[in-house]
DNA sequence: AATTTGACGCTTT
DNA sequence: AAAAGCGCCAAAT
């Protein structure tokens, strides 16, 4: 967890932690790690961190999406369908767009 | 040890 | 209002 070599596995354990039903987005994760853990993180670490791992089963990388609410065109899992599907089943819900309802869904109780 | 990479985000055109 | 460019910074090669 704490830094130096592990700012992907602060990344892991805070995007671990969002809870059903609720998405969050990169930039947010980026900046909680800096302003909480001093961690030099910048939002596409927090994405490359993600695509590297590429692990869905132990994280919940569907929940991570831009900060409009979009979702990354680049998903590893099955792309952007299959992302936002696993958001619908969670009870996300989604604007007219097709971007997540941030207002509504955004984690904003974020903690360790 | 140096260069490239990459699921983003903000500023400027 | 929409599109393009630049910055970002650890990790992998």
């Amino acid at each position: 967890m704490n830094s130096r070599r592990g700012v992907f596995v602060a990344i892991y354990s805070l995007v671990a932690k969002v809870p059903k039903g609720r998405v969050i987005t990169y930039g947010l994760v980026a900046n909680f790690l800096k302003k909480n853990m001093g961690l030099e993180v910048s939002p596409r670490l927090v994405g490359f961190a993600l695509h590297k791992n590429k692990d869905n089963k132990k994280i919940p990388c569907h929940r991570i999406v831009f900060k409009d609410g979009s979702l990354s065109s680049k998903f590893a899992f099955g792309g952007i369908e299959a992302q936002r599907r696993k958001l619908k089943e969670e009870g996300i819900t989604f604007t007219s767009d097709g971007r997540v309802n941030l207002k509504k869904c955004l984690w904003k109780d974020l903690k360790f």
